[in-house]
DNA sequence: TCAAAAGTGTTCACCGTACACCCATGG
DNA sequence: CCATGGGTGTACGGTGAACACTTTTGA
């Protein structure tokens, strides 16, 4: 019977989005200005509330689209924060999300309206709540992904060289690749397709370029 | 200011926990027969509502307790399951949590209070709402920990054969295993303390037990 | 004495890691 | 012609997987 549902009380249920982004040197995280109490002005995840018609995923999606303009992004459910007092006006869980997006193709405009700035993760500001937790398990998350399948092509632009990819699991994983065994590990995962061109503005010689083949990655998102 | 957060609506924020047990043989979960409506009658995870005062950890603690009687069990949260009509009542958010239990320890007048019984994983009954799902992918995660980390003593008695470990793991992993390698893995963990005591049940020639070393064992859970 | 489970080692293939030199080119 | 970044191969140790026989002892 519906009594025992109506004998228990209803919480607030946000969502958080820890957005990555990659300058082709450092492994970022989009955080925004607060601009409502309490803590406002100070740094934060986006986050938004649930909507009643929608799920967690679709609301992180929702939320990532109106800080970047973007849609169609990596996103994956991270898990939810549930301390009594996380946020100090009402009780509010809150579901945390991660995020890789091409640092290049955010819509400027969206995330100037928001107060939004990107910041290296081995630099982010202190934060409202428990927003800093959420980022520190999302970057082991991070890690451990990027450690087991290939991961982070949706960080680079679409056509991209060797160094940059390994440039970026560097960032990820804090420490420095042997070149050679890298991109002997890359190659043989077998979702790399190798282009004709070169990309000449790193070096004298010029630089080969890859894409990913999305096909063949999606066997590994199993 | 508040009327941010009073503009959104709030939403029932369930928990339920998948329930696994060991009998020597096969990997098992506990479900319960659902007491009230809708689907009253049907097969169920153990589940509740979040109360105020407390996080999603502390409610999946106090379910599981109310199950079997247990404390102090190993959980751990999955995620949440947010389809907007996944339970037709309401709208209700469920965090999914895995336990793992010595089948042995529990509570068994509790357990007949609910109407609960164990059940092979490869023979789940057909489960209200979405549960089938959240026992999908508990055991998906079960069986990628088992293969990363010394897992599942939570499930044996104290003191254990390394035949019943194998057998555990099998169970867990869903294939046979070879006992030579198993052993040679097992050991390499260093986590287990051989007794000078053998169970004499299982064969003539007796088997020595083990029991496993707790602060080695803590060592894999960063 | 035999049936039933316990216990024990070796070989091989593969993978991750360490490591250093030549190449192509624009300036 | 040289400085700069791009590109390549090999040797070694460790790990996972395959595989079969001996031991013990109660019935």
């Amino acid at each position: 019977m519906k009594d025992h549902y109506r004998a228990h009380k209803k919480v607030l249920l946000a969502v958080d989005c820890i957005i990555f982004g990659f300058d082709q040197d450092n492994l970022k995280i989009l955080l925004i200005k607060r601009d409502f109490e309490p803590e406002k002005g100070k740094w934060s995840l986006m986050g938004g509330f649930l909507r009643p018609d929608e799920t967690l995923d679709d609301a992180a999606s929702r939320i990532l689209q109106k800080l970047t303009g973007l849609h169609d992004i990596y996103l994956d459910q991270l898990r939810s924060f549930s301390q009594p007092e996380r946020d100090p006006v009402d009780r509010t869980v809150s579901t945390a999300y991660y995020a890789l997006i091409n640092i290049e193709e955010h819509n400027e405009e969206l995330t100037k309206k928001h107060s939004a700035e990107w910041f290296n993760v081995q630099d982010i500001p202190p934060l409202i709540f428990d927003h800093d937790e959420m980022i520190r398990q999302a970057i082991k998350r991070l890690r451990y992904k990027a450690s087991v399948e290939p991961i982070g092509f949706e960080l680079l632009p679409e056509k991209f060289t060797m160094r940059q990819l390994q440039k970026l699991y560097e960032a990820i994983l804090g420490q420095k690749l042997d070149k050679r065994n890298f991109i002997k590990k890359i190659l043989s995962q077998d979702v790399l397709i190798k282009l004709d061109e070169k990309d000449m503005t790193s070096s004298k010689k010029g630089s080969f370029l890859y894409k990913f083949d999305a096909e063949k990655y999606d066997r590994f998102k199993i």
